[in-house]
DNA sequence: TGTATTTTATTTGTCGACAGAAAATATTTC
DNA sequence: GAAATATTTTCTGTCGACAAATAAAATACA
């Protein structure tokens, strides 16, 4: 006998933050993978609620891009396109380094002291060779070095960049389980050094420098997919 | 007597289009100016449809900045923020010029042709010396050469800066109505000569000084209605 | 008369239900 | 047996209604 969930009593509002921030997080890891379809029906029943607050958070993943809604057909998780990677690259190459000079520029004490906890985590992470937490820490890293520039225009741009690639590296790391490169914590603890230092061009050079490497190291991943793909 | 709106028959889905249509182009020429508080049972016996479409347009344009969601009580349309303008100017430089070097890059007749008929309309509006047209093709004119670049990341952020931009000048030009400056033709002409010989440095130079000179122009009018206010 | 408290009213957030549109399935026709 | 058509099913888009939360009004009290 299946049973109804129950209405379990919630904080009025609560709701959509609860479904937006599920979905969210199970669309970036691809445990919804691209192409996806999200049944609402299916969804108010597991999270028991009315169809209301998940058709809400539905449209806000939409016009973040992460969700497509096709008309009066299902919502699907939106693709990876591939075709256009070099977009990605070229906008992700900039926001580092505008980001990064901005924090050199206006960074705080607090600021700072944000920048080095993430540091930490990265660092941890690449020591326990443990892919996605590499792949989530380093988008806090520079999430709050985005945060520090203090401009909310490259802040947002520089965080859908961000989750975009959290997207694409989970895709390759979760096939191939790669080592993970250790020069990546030191490129970041040098990009600490020139934003503590306030030194603009310096901190633009690196981060430059870093957007290179991720690019190439993703790009290497891509082709030896590719190659794998073929020998079948 | 007042007579409940009819429900017109309307293709399936196009609700929430029309309200979202409506209320973006009212904000962002100021018929709601900012702080308008927006009544979803108002807005739903105007356009006799239910609230529920209205809500989701409301979703959309606070995902989008322009309105803001207060918990339990109204949305409000955004303010503009005067504390932090120098960052809104700072991210509209880089994306003129970001995006008139890729269409200096990459274009097409196509691009090219669409980008011409944008300036015949936007010199029309500049000769007639109409204020609010100039603000519109002006936009349009920066769209199009956003879309021409194909970088779906900058010209999203564009646009957002754009519209931005929109309410900005449309807040100026409707209280002072100005001599506008033929000069920006001009400088538009630069541009296009620029993009169509495919000269991305010269691109960007121009891309740069024209920014450069409508911050300049918004700053001088703030300052301008600065005096005017202490004067009162 | 001014402040604190209760009551009322307004408006949002959520719900269940129904109709319209595709897709999936069954049926007919050749 | 295959293609075309009809039927059913599934799921979205929209609706009206209700309850919680806040703001406004009214009342009590000093």
């Amino acid at each position: 006998m299946t049973r109804k969930p129950k209405a379990v009593e919630r904080k009025r509002g609560s709701g959509v933050q609860i479904v937006y921030s599920i979905l969210r997080d199970d669309i970036l890891d691809l445990t919804l993978p691209p192409g996806s379809p999200i049944d609402e029906i299916q969804l108010s029943e597991r999270l028991s609620m009315s169809r209301t607050p998940i058709r809400e958070a539905l449209v806000r993943l939409a016009s973040e891009g992460l969700v497509t809604t096709l008309p009066n057909r299902s919502t699907v998780v939106s693709n990876i396109d591939f075709m256009n990677l070099h977009t990605f690259f070229d906008a992700m190459t900039l926001m580092y380094r505008v980001t990064t000079r901005l924090a050199a520029q206006c960074h705080t004490p607090a600021d700072m002291d944000a920048i080095r906890a993430r540091q930490v985590d990265f660092a941890a992470a690449v020591e326990a060779q443990d892919a996605l937490a590499m792949i989530a820490t380093n988008r806090e890293f520079h999430a709050v070095i985005a945060r520090a520039g203090r401009n909310p225009y490259y802040e947002a741009l520089c965080l859908r960049l961000l989750d975009e690639g959290r997207r694409l590296l989970r895709m390759y790391y979760s096939s191939f389980d790669d080592q993970l490169p250790k020069q990546y914590v030191q490129e970041h603890e040098d990009l600490i050094d020139a934003i503590t230092a306030r030194d603009v061009d310096r901190a633009d050079a690196l981060a430059s420098a870093h957007a290179d490497q991720i690019v190439q190291q993703i790009q290497t991943l891509i082709a030896r997919d590719k190659r794998q793909h073929i020998s079948l």
